[in-house]
Order: C-alpha cells, then sequence, then structure tokens
RNA sequence: CGGGGCGUAGCGCAGCCUGGUUUAGCGCACCUGCCUUGGGAGCAGGGGGUCGGAGGUUCAAAUCCUCUCGCCCCGACCA
C-alpha cells in the first residue's frame, strides 16, 4: 500500500480528549477517530490491525473445532424475557419498538440468540458437542464509556458458546478454550494472566478472565508469584499481614471527637490494625454490623454473596439502632448479626465503646462478641497467599477475554434439551466465552509503545515493513524503492511505501508514530554504496543492507 | 446516576474574571509560489469561525445571567 493512497490522519499534537496511551496513540497515529462517546470509527490502519486480531482469532478458534457463523445485532424481546434478563438488566441494554410497535433489543451478548438456535437444532446427544462462536458487534449502554477503545457503547466481540451433554463434556469445551485464549493472546504478543473471576450475572459457578497488565485498565488482581493463585480483586482472598496479640484488659478510653480509625490511631498511637472498624449495613433482612480490622477495607462484592443486597446505613439510621454516632460504633452487646473478618479471630483490639466520645480497648473476640467468620476484607498487595502463603502482588489490568461455565442457566428457561443414549431428556450443558478485538489492539499498544509512538507487536501489526524513500525528487531513490516495493510485495510481505513528497523528518516521525515494526530507509547517500537501511522499531537500530539482499533479510 | 472540568478554525490553545479598543487572535495543519530534502525546514501570499445551542440583561455579549446539549476525568455501575 501506499502511504499517499491510504486515509492516515496523523496528528502533531496531543487530543486534549485522550489520556490513555492507548487512546492517544491510536488518535495521534491516525486508527481511529471518535464519533460521539464510546462510538469510535476505525481508519483504515485500525481496521487493518483489528482484522490481523480477527484472523488469529478465527484460526485459533477453528482449530478447536469451533464454527463461525453470524448472529442478528436486533433482537426480539421475547427470548430475552424467556431469561429474565429482559428484566434483570436495567439501562445497559438499548430497547427499541419496530414498527409494529413490538419490544426489540440491540444485542450486548448472544447467549439467548445462540441458545434459541440450540433449542432448535439439537435433538440428540449425536449433535453434541458444539462450538459456535460468531465475532458481531455488541452494543451496551455504558454509564460510562472511557479510555478510548477499551470502554466503548458499540464494540467488536468474539464470542463462543459450548454446547455438551454433561458437565465433564463442558470442562472439555471449557479447557479447550482457555488453551486456545492463551495461544491467541501470546501470538498477539500480549503479557496476561489468567485469573479467577466474579462468574456474576453470567450464571454459572466458574469464571476464569484473561487480564493483560496496563495502568490504563479498569480491574486490578492479586497475584501469587510462588504458587501462581490468581484472581481478580472482586474475590480474591488473602490473608491480612499477623500482628501482635495485646495483654490489654477491658477498657474505655476517653476519645474526644476522635471518630475515624486514622484519628483514633493518631490520638492513641496505635497502629490502625489493632482497630476493629464496625460498620452498620441494611440489608433487605433488617440491619447487621460487619466488621473489618482498621488497616482493611470492607469488601462489598464478597459481602454481597454472604448477605445479599445490602448498603451502609445513613448517619440517622446508626443513631436510632444503635443508640450511638458512627465513630463510636463497637461490636460489643448488640443483638444484631455479625460478619466479621476471618483474620478478627484472634487477637485483641479496639473499637467503639459504643458510648459518645469513647472507644474500647481490650475487645476480645468471642468473648466481647459473637460474630460469623468470612472473608470480607479487600485483598491488599503484600498480604499473604491463601494457598502458600507467599506475599501477594496487585496490579492493575485490562479485562481481553473471560470464559464461563453457564450450566443451563441459559438452556432451562429456554428449554434447550437432548435425548441421551437412553432416550431421556436432558438439559444442554454450556459455556460462554469472549474476547474483545479493540482491547487486544489497545492493551498492545499500552505494553509496546516509547515517547515515539506506537510498536507493534509483528503479528498484529498493520503492516510488515514500511519503505521511507526519503526524496522522492531522487530518481534512483525512487528506482529502489519501487522495486523493493514490488519484491517484497512478491513475498507476501505487507509492505507500507511513504511516497508522501514530504521531509524525511516528517517521515521519520510519522513511521516512529505508525508503528511498523520495520523501517527501510533509503537515502541517497547509502544509495551510492548500493545500500539501504533496516531500522527497528523497537530497538531503533539500523542496519545497511545491499540493496538485493533486502528481502532475504527480511523474509 | 453523584462529584469535578471543558466546549472559540481541522488540531492544540489565548481572549472571558473587569462587556466596547478585535474586522475574534496565536501556533500547527491546509491552498499558491519560490526554496529545501537524514528527524515534524524557510520565505512570501492566501482560504477557513452561527465563539456548542436557545433565551435573557444591555445602547453594546465570545465575555454577564438562566436553561439546554455535548465531551473528558473521578466515583457508582459494568451481563
Amino acid at each position: 500500500m501506499r502511504f499517499s493512497k491510504m486515509l492516515i490522519p496523523t496528528l502533531r499534537e496531543i487530543p486534549a480528549d485522550a489520556e490513555a496511551i492507548s487512546h492517544i496513540l491510536m488518535l495521534r497515529a491516525g486508527y481511529i477517530r471518535q464519533l460521539a462517546a464510546g462510538l469510535y470509527i476505525n481508519l483504515p490502519l485500525g481496521s487493518k490491525v483489528i482484522e490481523k486480531i480477527n484472523k488469529i482469532l478465527r484460526e485459533e478458534m477453528n482449530a478447536i473445532g469451533a464454527q463461525e457463523m453470524t448472529l442478528p445485532v436486533l433482537h426480539p424481546a421475547e427470548v430475552w424475557q424467556e431469561t429474565g434478563r429482559w428484566y434483570e438488566i436495567g439501562d445497559e441494554m438499548f430497547r427499541l419498538k419496530d414498527r409494529g410497535d413490538r419490544d426489540m433489543c440491540l444485542g450486548m451478548t448472544h447467549e439467548e440468540i445462540m441458545t434459541w438456535l440450540a433449542v432448535r437444532e439439537i435433538r440428540s446427544y449425536r449433535d453434541l458437542p458444539q462450538v459456535w462462536y460468531q465475532i458481531q458487534t455488541k452494543l451496551r449502554d455504558e454509564a460510562r464509556p472511557k479510555s478510548g477503545v477499551l470502554r466503548t457503547r458499540e464494540f467488536l466481540m468474539k464470542d463462543s458458546y459450548s454446547f455438551d451433554a454433561d458437565e465433564d463434556g463442558l470442562e472439555r469445551s471449557y479447557q479447550l478454550h482457555a488453551d486456545a485464549y492463551h495461544k491467541i493472546f501470546s501470538r498477539c504478543g500480549l503479557k496476561f494472566y489468567m485469573v479467577e473471576s466474579d462468574p456474576g450475572m453470567m450464571g454459572g459457578a466458574t469464571a476464569h478472565e484473561f487480564m493483560s497488565p496496563s495502568p490504563a485498565g479498569e480491574d486490578e488482581v492479586v497475584l501469587c508469584t510462588s504458587c501462581g493463585y490468581a484472581a481478580n480483586i472482586e474475590l480474591a482472598l488473602s490473608i491480612p499481614k499477623k500482628i501482635g496479640i495485646m495483654d490489654w484488659n477491658f477498657e474505655e478510653v476517653h476519645t474526644p471527637e476522635k471518630r475515624t480509625v486514622e484519628e483514633v490511631s493518631n490520638f492513641l498511637k496505635l497502629r490502625p490494625e489493632y482497630f476493629i472498624k464496625s460498620i452498620l449495613l441494611i440489608s433487605d433482612n433488617g440491619p447487621l454490623l460487619a466488621l473489618v480490622r482498621g488497616d482493611q477495607e470492607l469488601h462489598e462484592k464478597k459481602l454481597n454473596r454472604i448477605i445479599g443486597k445490602h448498603r451502609s446505613a445513613q448517619k440517622k439510621e446508626v443513631k436510632d439502632i444503635l443508640g450511638v454516632e458512627a465513630g463510636f460504633i463497637g461490636p460489643m452487646n448488640h443483638k444484631l448479626r455479625i460478619i466479621a473478618d476471618m483474620c478478627l479471630k484472634e487477637g485483641v483490639y479496639v473499637s467503639g465503646a459504643n458510648k459518645q466520645h469513647y472507644h474500647a480497648k481490650g475487645i476480645r473476640p468471642g468473648k466481647d462478641f459473637i460474630a460469623e467468620w468470612h472473608d470480607i476484607h479487600v485483598a491488599k498487595e503484600g498480604d499473604s497467599c491463601s494457598k502458600c502463603n507467599a506475599a501477594l502482588k496487585i496490579e492493575r489490568v485490562i479485562e481481553i477475554g473471560n470464559i464461563f461455565k453457564l450450566g443451563t442457566k441459559y438452556s432451562l428457561p429456554l428449554k434447550a434439551f437432548y435425548l441421551d443414549e437412553k432416550g431421556l431428556e436432558k438439559p444442554i450443558i454450556m459455556g460462554s466465552y469472549g474476547i474483545g478485538p479493540a482491547r487486544i489492539a489497545a492493551a498492545a499498544i499500552e505494553q509496546n509503545n516509547d515517547k515515539d509512538g506506537i510498536i507493534w507487536p509483528k503479528s498484529i501489526a498493520p503492516f510488515d515493513v514500511e519503505i521511507l524513500p526519503l526524496n522522492m525528487k531522487d530518481v534512483k531513490t525512487l528506482d529502489i524503492a519501487e522495486k523493493l516495493y514490488k519484491d517484497l510485495t512478491e513475498k507476501d510481505i505487507e509492505v507500507l511505501m511513504d511516497d508522501r513528497d514530504e521531509r524525511a523528518g516528517v517521515k521519520f516521525k510519522d513511521a516512529d508514530l505508525i508503528g511498523i515494526p520495520a523501517q527501510i530507509i533509503i537515502g541517497e547517500k547509502n544509495i551510492k554504496e548500493g545500500l539501504v537501511e533496516i531500522k527497528d522499531r523497537r530497538t531503533k537500530e539500523a542496519v545497511k543492507v545491499k540493496v538485493e539482499e533486502v528481502v532475504k533479510v527480511l523474509c
């Protein structure tokens, strides 16, 4: 491809609206343009990258026997109503009516539709297993689109669905996907982790996410470098660092106007880990107390799994229910249900005395209060691994893929049954597996860039090589450029030739920005000796090569 | 949805507080010509603006007031 024939609108300045590195570089290097919040146009270069990624996706999906198909983006409401998601999902679903006033929605994922198809086409155990996939647009009315292409309202997704006769079959399909995903992300040149994740509203028991490290990510994962434990922070277990057990006797201490752990901790000259934070929550079954150690944060999602829906109490409710102001609540002498973090089981602590301007010192769990013990704290860097006790590490990541065991969550309500060998009707056991190609591209940029621009991994670069004829008015330069362009193209190397009548500096800057892995620089001085330079975008190292040998060197 | 910020030429910004002196300005980009060709050159000339929109205050509004739309960031949410 000739640069002059391709729309590559590079920007010299940093667009004011972009913050994430991948976002800035995709805009500056002419890969994308924004239409509206969370809606992006893929320019020619951007499309080429997505196509490269999709090709890898197809190869690896096909390799595990998955079959590609395409499904509508516009769905009738009925099928979503049958699984209940029409009602469970809120504003995030784009809904509309057709001319006949029928309720419709835009597909945010395709479990319903794939299962609808399975209902009609799978009848016998002989038809199983099946893995169906598509690479298709999804639409979600995101509350907050952000970070360029990382969180958009319309995005491409490779989504596959497995249909098996039993749990063993699902396990095989799940494992096949996990393996394929490892290959896909490795081939795309990404650093990534497979971590345990919260199945959430997708249903089912087991789920993993593929996470690619980047400060632009929205998630955090907890990693153990010793035993390999890896989990999304939303469910990661950890053992907080142990503290010494004090031999305080129970006493009430005057702590005037000292409410937060930080204030009391400074006032009493005691580290926060010797405190118990007592938090009043209102659940559907009434008020309860949650206790975490002073140096910890209460983990809403973990607690949610134990007590269901809840919210924090308002100031007035605290007063009404506990008879004391927030800031002086302690776990003693309540009739409320108490959920406490595991690590509080041992030790002697300080907490509110349930009395204005007083805290209680010498609180002994089990003696001064009774609680249900659970891991309800947010894992922290330096906590110990719950499996092997080694120190845990926390990393910010981009979710680039996920795999879910759905079980019968969709096959039961939609009646996707098959007949087994004995003629018994059984529900199909399903799995669902997603990958976001745009997030792969963004993660690749996040992990591979320098001050000059993008440095694409070879496998997903829009072109393999960029030719830079520095002086377009020099006939010899042109001759060599054209010859190399032709020779390389014939060898199936994808070449971008910067044939614009621009100064050398402009071509160098744009080439670095765009990030094609190899550059062939054709300058007049080197030509006199029959040489051109081949430069590595990543290392910036250039080697002089005879014109005739360029093809050989690059192949 | 809560909090914050920003909308002035294709991009990046100044002007706004303290209304008039601006025919709304600067850099880059763009067009024409000359010149130049190894890291975003130089000179000369030129085109491009409903100052996000609506309403209001005023003799006079980019500037003050009200409403509204859009975009970004933090949080909540994220099937």
